[in-house]
DNA sequence: TGAATAATACAACAACTATTTAAATAATAT
DNA sequence: ATATTATTTAAATAGTTGTTGTATTATTCA
């Protein structure tokens, strides 16, 4: 991933509403939801909501497709994978047992395991 | 995890200086890195990398501890690892062949497992 | 065709962000 | 003590972002 990429991500995120509307995308996966939809749910005007979606969608975070006259949005889930393995990448320099000893040192440790898309990041 | 909190990370994390300052410090795990060699590595201004650490600080990202007359700078790790599992929580209503499928359609699609520290997320 | 609906584009303004330079603070070394 | 080094703070400035109305485009339905 390019910085440019993962700071247009991350700029993107940075507004609650967006990651608001994000994390609602997130949630309905593949089926996604029109932005009217969206509007509803978050009770957002039409015309600010429109310009989140837009910021979105320039970070390529969100996909649009258009269905009639409704645009129906969806997150990129790839994308996001790839972000957490750039964010994560050659943690404690790939020394395994540094990072645990730090997560175990922080309150609320608990180890469970997730799928990643490309390059296994030890964290 | 809290949205406000949620979002001044996604902000902190949202300039490429302060990406940059933070990976690396990912990179050093525990170790850490004192501020005059975060500016030397990186060739910033320290006036300006002092600006962008106490961004990332008042994010709690990162945590500064005094050494003589140096400041310390670490990654928060466990930090970072809860923003992952908030970001991602509930992804395709928890319904992983949704998710799958989804990866599958996307080009580079090659599963690795990375462990995630609290609530088990599935994507 | 004309009316209604869904969504985006534009303009204007207030609020915030990043960078630079210069000055201040605080710890160490001489 | 004085000088030096590491880092932060402050002030000034240029550029960017978010919100609200209003207007426009595009699609469906009668």
């Amino acid at each position: 991933m390019e910085k440019q990429i993962a700071t247009s991500i991350f700029e993107s995120l940075s507004s609650g509403l967006r990651l608001d509307v994000f994390r609602l995308l997130v949630k309905k996966g593949p089926e996604g939801m029109v932005a009217g939809e969206i509007a509803a749910m978050l009770d957002v005007p039409p015309a600010n909501l429109s310009f989140h979606l837009k910021a979105l969608s320039q970070a390529h975070l969100v996909t649009v497709e258009q269905e009639g006259r409704f645009q129906r949005y969806r997150a990129d889930i790839p994308l996001m994978l790839d972000l957490i393995v750039y964010l994560t990448e050659e943690c404690c320099s790939g020394s395994p047992a540094e990072c645990i000893e730090m997560r175990i040192a922080s309150k609320g440790f608990k180890a469970t395991t997730v799928p990643i898309p490309t390059k296994t990041t030890t964290i």
